[in-house]
DNA sequence: ACGAGGACTGGGCAACATGCTCAATCGTCC
DNA sequence: GGACGATTGAGCATGTTGCCCAGTCCTCGT
């Protein structure tokens, strides 16, 4: 399933605005039956419109209040290799393979600096790593967000 | 509240395995009360443990299968304008702050390649931006997540 | 204009979940 | 020992779920 109408969206939006609502909470609020409201949460449940729920946990009181960004450069044949052996480094909470001068965008948590200084170590280390910048994130200054897209016609 | 222990992890973790998860599911899986679940669940949310569900939200069946990367140097001093303008943008889905060079990471989806670069000539074309560089996301290499995190000691 | 297919609706029903309260139990800390 | 907080199991009224059904409404293609 490719494309949602106007009703799968105010649906997404409604749950965005209370993530735990109820079927009939939501058929109430939109103005639809219990039965539409209940089929279309399966198909969209169905058709992988929601990621991992683990998106929605914040990691600052999980005891995370550092965010950074490591752009990596690496040796192309081994990016493979490279981002198993990211992957094994706890505060690695997600990576995405670029195109451009940058290879990998990793983004991390930590404790402190001291915590981020040991995980940018770790990555260097990594047989086919050339470089690595790290970014510490100042701020989320635009919070993750579909809203706007939600809202435009589809 | 900051730092959570053992059993606030492990439900984090249950609730990640299946989101929708009623709270009497929780308690069998974590072999707890009912009630002892439910009030945990209801400190986990009063403590802003949660980030909003859009973050669970799927762009791509939505439409927009293109995932790119726009770092923005910006004049500093006009820093927040910039991201108020940013912000106007729909197909921007988040925006952060960085320490060093780039001042500001930019995600941004989209439809296809034509979208893309007008987002871009969009962001170079604000008051205060000084020079952008656009990297296509050829994938999430490591998929967000949190639980090597969760599945430590705290 | 006709009928078919799909989506939506309102009704009903049994099984289950929720929110709440209560008394009892268990550890830990002083 | 005594106090505190967290946990537990029980109970209860009310709301929710998942399911089924028949009826309606639209949009298609013919």
């Amino acid at each position: 399933m490719r494309g949602y109408d106007a009703v799968d969206r105010s649906l997404l939006t409604a749950l965005a605005a209370d993530p735990r609502a109820t079927v009939v909470a939501l058929a109430d609020r939109l103005e639809l039956s219990r039965n539409t409201v209940q089929a279309r949460m399966s198909r969209l449940e169905a058709s992988g419109a929601f990621l991992s729920f683990e998106r929605s946990i914040d990691p600052v009181p999980l005891g995370f209040p550092l965010e950074a960004f490591i752009s990596v450069h690496v040796q192309q044949k081994r990016l493979a290799d490279v981002v198993d052996e990211i992957a094994e480094i706890p505060e690695v909470i997600q990576a995405h393979g670029l195109s451009g001068s940058v290879d990998l965008l990793v983004r991390v948590v930590c404790r402190d600096a001291h915590d981020l200084f040991r995980i940018d170590r770790d990555i260097l280390a990594i047989d086919g790593v050339e470089r690595t910048e790290t970014s510490l994130a100042m701020g989320e200054l635009i919070p993750f967000r579909l809203r706007p897209l939600l809202d435009r016609r589809g």
